[in-house]
DNA sequence: CGATTTTGACCCGCGC
DNA sequence: GCGCGGGTCAAAATCG
């Protein structure tokens, strides 16, 4: 009769065993003693009389009743009191593994500054290899660098006609069709075309006025005596453009702006407007929007600041990318200018045009013409710029694989998260979403000796956008920084996350 | 009626 | 020091 509570007994201690076996110790003592009751009972039983064993007295009865309730009641206070006591042996286990857990991400971030500070200074010494063999030939890089710092020892002043003849191809390659909607990028990271132009002009001014020292890490550079002084003078805060073909006013990148002023620029007669971020009082994020001055249909969006709010999943993603760019820049601004290029007055207008900022001539311009990303500094603010427009290099080279097209539809969307994970990055998401990319080896090098980095995507057809965009991530995220960067990045969403902050 | 946009004025940094 | 230009402010206008 007690034969079924005893069962279920077991049964359930074995559970337990499964995941905290060392409370029960006092646990297992419980239902060892528990059967030697039964025995007593039976043993009496014997001792006396067996044929009452199996046939059973009213009095037996009620006596072996009251002895199982015993035991119910018996088996019930201990099953209360191991639950209280594996609660209680959770509890512990949970504050320890916290413990852990909070030991682990504080080793991971000193390794990740350290990483940060050993990759930078290895940077260095490669540009400074690097520029003296670009010196010496000016012939293709085949490394993609996104190095950012100072750009004072790059003399190439020859580049410059170089550069305005791709803005110019750029420009006559971006043929219209009719997009009326808003372009909708689903990455979550916003950037947004500030771009850096090179003013042979500036050039030695900006020697000397041009350092990197970036608000978060004040990561600095020294690569040659003048340096030293353009290690003293800060920068701004870090940017990051986006330039895509969209008819709408703004694109719609998950967050929520509210107009404040709106302006118009030197060089370009379409007016700038300015965005800062509603969904927090406090939020510090800016954006600006303008159009381009030659092309109309591209929208050039620059994002300044870093949200202090939860955010929506759209928007965690492109803020997220937007970060890690964000801080690239400013990891890799202790770095040389590889491939800087100055150009003349000329091509920094072509540069300036192309872009539609209408930069202030007099601000210092640099330019990283690797296609499709941009990492510039513009009055102080280091920049990095995604073009998500065509891109000149390939479709100069070869139309095979970059063929213009039309533009985004108005049902286009750049979603760069996969379907999966809402807060995908970009540099993981598009690698996984298009494995199948264009090198930037393309045109037989591996990248271009450019010192812009253009990601473009206005090419024809989303196919070759996505080729594109992937080819760009791709290059975007061999830099060692960027990864870190966006290792920062995972990790703060993993623990915003965790906090249960909404994304 | 509150939120948003518009728009002229103002501030500030930079170059001359 | 002055002028230019980018960026911001704030009152008025507009919108939902």
């Amino acid at each position: 009769m007690s034969r079924p509570a005893n069962l279920n007994f077991n049964s359930i201690e074995a559970t337990f065993n499964m995941e905290t076996r060392p409370m029960f110790s006092f646990f297992e003592n419980v239902v060892e003693e528990e059967p030697q009751i039964k025995i007593n009972h039976f043993h009496h039983d014997n001792d006396h009389d067996q044929t009452l064993v199996s046939k059973t007295s009213p009095l037996q009865e009620m006596k072996s009743i009251e002895e199982e309730d015993l035991t119910k009641d018996y088996k019930q206070d201990v099953l209360v009191s191991s639950a209280k006591a594996e609660m209680g042996q959770v509890r512990e286990e949970n504050k320890k593994l916290k413990h852990e857990l909070s030991t682990v991400l504080k080793d991971y971030k000193s390794l990740q500054l350290h990483f940060n500070d050993f990759f930078q200074q290895e940077e260095v010494e490669k540009s400074a290899q690097k520029l003296d063999h670009d010196q010496e030939d000016d012939g293709g890089n085949e490394l993609i660098s996104l190095s950012l710092g100072t750009f004072s020892s790059y003399k190439h002043k020859n580049d410059g006609p170089k550069k305005e003849d791709c803005f110019r191809k750029n420009k006559q390659a971006t043929d219209d069709e009719n997009d009326d909607q808003e372009l909708k990028l689903g990455l979550g990271c916003e950037f947004d075309p500030t771009p850096t132009r090179v003013d042979s002009n500036n050039v030695k001014k900006d020697e000397k006025t041009q350092t990197m020292e970036l608000p978060v890490h004040g990561l600095k550079t020294d690569r040659s005596d003048d340096n030293e002084l353009l290690d003293q003078i800060p920068l701004k805060k870090a940017r990051v453009s986006v330039k895509v073909v969209c008819d709408a006013q703004t694109m719609n990148d998950g967050c929520q702006w509210r107009k404040y002023g709106q302006k118009i620029a030197k060089g370009n007669p379409c007016p700038r407007a300015y965005y800062r971020c509603t969904l927090s009082s406090s939020c510090p994020v800016r954006k600006h929007v303008q159009r381009c001055a030659d092309d109309r249909s591209v929208l050039i969006t620059t994002y300044e600041g870093t949200h202090n709010h939860p955010l929506s999943v759209s928007a965690t993603a492109m803020a997220s990318t937007t970060s890690a760019a964000a801080s690239m820049l400013k990891s890799t601004s202790s770095t040389s200018q590889v491939g800087l290029t100055t150009t003349g007055a000329a091509s920094t207008t072509a540069f300036s045009s192309h872009h539609g900022m209408g930069y202030n001539s007099r601000a210092p311009q640099y330019s990283f013409y690797l296609p499709k990303t941009t990492i510039s500094t513009y009055q102080s603010h280091p920049t990095i710029t995604l073009d998500l427009t065509s891109n000149p290099h390939f479709n100069t080279s070869n139309s095979s694989n970059f063929i213009m097209s039309p533009r985004f539809s108005s049902s286009t969307c750049l979603n760069f998260s996969s379907p999966s994970s809402s807060s995908s990055l970009f540099c993981s998401s598009i690698e996984s979403n298009y494995k199948n990319t264009i090198p930037f080896s393309y045109h037989g090098k591996q990248t271009p000796s450019h010192d812009n980095f253009t990601i473009n995507s206005r090419s024809a057809s989303q196919h070759h956008s996505s080729d594109t965009i992937a080819a760009a991530t791709k290059a975007l995220t061999s830099n060692p920084s960027f990864r870190s960067a966006l290792a920062a990045s995972i990790t703060s969403l993993v623990r915003n996350v965790g906090g249960g902050s909404k994304i």
